[in-house]
DNA sequence: CTGCCTTTGAAGCCT
DNA sequence: AGGCTTCAAAGGCAG
């Protein structure tokens, strides 16, 4: 586990970092000389935005994407609220059925970041406010087992998460320190340069020190000031509060902090026998280890860029697509993500190294191997298949160009994401790791400027147009910025072209047999760049098969086993994908297609 | 009810 | 050191 640099307030360098993300290194120094200014704005906005949320919030309204959702979600939120009085009074802590009160307060989205008030959050999420309060204690598992349905029981890991609020964005929410009081995070301030620090609670030895939920109502810091002196947290809050108070803001919901609201990363660990129901569950270890296991939360990974980037994404293609299935979008964000700039990339790059720098020093004790063996294991049934498969080193066969290493996109060739002017991180967004969520502003500038820029012969007007659009929006370089620009909330001028996404994903789960899994042929295989740069995606359709994009799936995760030995027997997906979008399929024979 | 699917990336494990 | 494995999210679907 990386251990902090000393505190020194400043380690965005941290070694796990500087590893991680060692392709910054000039990008950091780029980003220094050319946004210091961008920095320094992003720091102060940190502290000032609590304050200034009232004039934001109008700002910041425009900037939701789907303002009749957010109408919906009002009125939802109203009928929430006068349930909630009727039923306590007009109290402002209010039970929920998600094993926590909630209290009312006004969209703190607003206040926190954009980050918090948009994408993170689906349409059906943001009615819920996303804000989680720091742990004041470790729920047992009775408070799980009590909760209506707060535990979503993953993997026989019961996962403590708001169902309206799958994840809240864990920069906003990873619970603090909770379970690790040794942890000071010395020099975990807002100043070290994570602004989005500033959407996290305090650390509850701070919050510990509050008599009441109801301290740190308006005119009283909510939070004890912690070891960086710095609260922005109880900024928020207190701005939230005062908004409440004086009714300037609808309310939401929201967890009260006396009650521990664990964060989507954090999950008390029941370990339970796989099909055993809860309460007779025969412990799997010695009762002495699951009792400190029980004890112990799960703290979950910190996102990695992709997964970040299919968090905000999802809901739109899902919207676009009007497909629900994981399995299916992921594929289409996978191939959007290879799709996207490297500007796009690297934001997303930076959005996960800040949320793995955050991460750490929230769970300075925590690594990756706490979780393993958390989850069923899955079987290995890619693996075996692969080595079962007769050519095995044939994914290599198919790797005309060399594989896009896995990591962080080459910024010497970019601007720094935070040197941009528009970039969204130098916006002076708290949430950082949100502040793609102004992309459709910005993105809207992307495009235009793109747009100017693009060769007018664009794939978006052939048949399989809309498919370019939808699974490889950025495929050639233009194609990116109308990806972007649909992405805006208004009508892409290719939306309306838009059928149902006929993705034809996998051979159904044909009770996977390696050979059939082994059909799974990778959507990205067609109609992904190796190397994701917008100029090579332009050859997306002329390449059936593409090398793994990652080296870990050009080994372990490789599922074309089957198709590299059989490539004619089983039409790659993407062939499916561009057949079904040529016709235009709607959805419901998708998987007919592939029978 | 549980696990799979599917994606990429990070990180741990293993040889 | 390099390859392999696990986990992070998500929701439909199959067993």
């Amino acid at each position: 586990m990386p251990q902090l640099n000393g505190g020194d307030g400043d380690d965005l360098g941290a070694s796990d970092e500087l590893i991680a993300f060692k392709d910054e290194g000039e990008l950091e120094e780029k980003r220094n000389v050319l946004s210091d200014r961008d920095l320094d704005d992003v720091k102060s906005s940190l502290v000032n935005e609590s304050e200034t949320n009232s004039s934001s919030d109008s700002e910041q309204s425009d900037r939701r994407p789907k303002p009749s959702q957010d109408l919906e979600s009002r009125v939802r939120q109203s009928q929430l609220y006068q349930e909630a009085l009727r039923r306590q009074d007009g109290a402002l802590f209010q039970p929920s059925p998600y094993g926590y009160p909630f209290f009312m307060i006004p969209d703190l989205g607003n206040l926190c970041s954009p980050y918090l008030a948009n994408g993170a959050l689906t349409p059906s999420v943001r009615p819920y406010l996303p804000f989680q309060w720091p742990l004041l204690d470790v729920p047992g598992r009775a408070s799980i087992r009590d909760s209506a349905t707060p535990t979503h029981l993953s993997n026989n890991v019961p996962v403590v998460q708001h169902p309206h609020m799958p994840h809240l964005h864990p920069l906003l929410s990873y619970s603090p320190e909770a379970f690790s009081p040794q942890r000071a995070s010395p020099g975990f301030s807002p100043d070290a340069g994570l602004s989005r620090a500033a959407c996290y609670p305090m650390s509850p030895s701070g919050m510990a020190q509050i008599p009441h939920p109801l301290g740190w109502l308006p005119g009283q810091p909510m939070y004890p000031l912690g070891a960086g002196g710095f609260s922005p947290a109880a900024l928020a809050m207190n701005a939230s509060m005062s908004s409440l108070v004086s009714g300037n803001f609808p309310p939401r919901l929201v967890p009260t902090p006396k009650s521990s609201i664990p964060h989507p990363a954090i999950v008390t660990t029941v370990k339970q026998e796989p099909g055993v129901s809860g309460q007779h569950a025969k412990p799997v270890v010695e009762p002495q280890m699951q009792k400190e296991d029980e004890r112990k939360p799960h703290i979950k990974k910190p996102l990695n860029a992709f997964m970040l980037y299919m968090r905000d994404e999802r809901p739109k293609v899902v919207a676009q697509c009007q497909v629900k299935e994981s399995a299916t979008i992921n594929q289409i964000l996978g191939q959007r993500w290879h799709s996207l700039s490297k500007e796009q990339q690297s934001k997303y790059y930076e959005m996960a190294r800040k949320e793995r720098l955050i991460h750490s020093k929230l769970y300075p004790g925590w690594s990756a191997r706490d979780n393993y063996g958390k989850r069923k294991k899955r079987k290995r049934a890619k693996s075996e298949t692969q080595i079962e498969t007769p050519s095995s080193g044939s994914t290599e066969d198919f790797s005309p160009q060399p594989k896009r290493p896995c990591g962080p996109p080459d910024f010497e060739e970019n601007l720094s994401p935070m040197s941009q002017p528009h970039q969204p991180v130098s916006q002076g967004t708290v949430g950082h790791s949100r502040t793609h969520h102004a992309q459709p502003h910005s993105m809207s500038h992307l495009t235009h400027t793109h747009l100017s820029q693009a060769s007018p012969a664009s794939s978006m007007d052939s048949p399989a147009t809309p498919t370019t659009a939808l699974a490889s929006p950025a495929a050639p370089a233009p194609t990116h910025t109308e990806h972007i620009h649909s992405y805006s909330g208004h009508a892409s001028p290719y939306a309306e072209q838009l059928q149902p996404l006929s993705l034809t994903t996998k051979p159904h789960r044909s009770h996977t047999s390696p050979n059939t899994q082994g059909s799974t042929q990778p959507l990205r295989t067609s109609a992904t760049p190796g190397p994701s740069t917008p100029s090579s995606t332009s050859d997306t359709s002329l390449s059936p098969f593409q090398p793994p994009s990652s080296p870990n799936r050009a080994t372990s995760r490789s599922t074309t086993p089957t198709l590299l030995s059989q490539p004619f027997l089983i039409p790659p997906k993407s062939a499916i994908l561009h057949s079904a979008l040529a016709q235009t399929q709607p959805l419901s024979l998708r998987r007919t297609n592939q029978l």
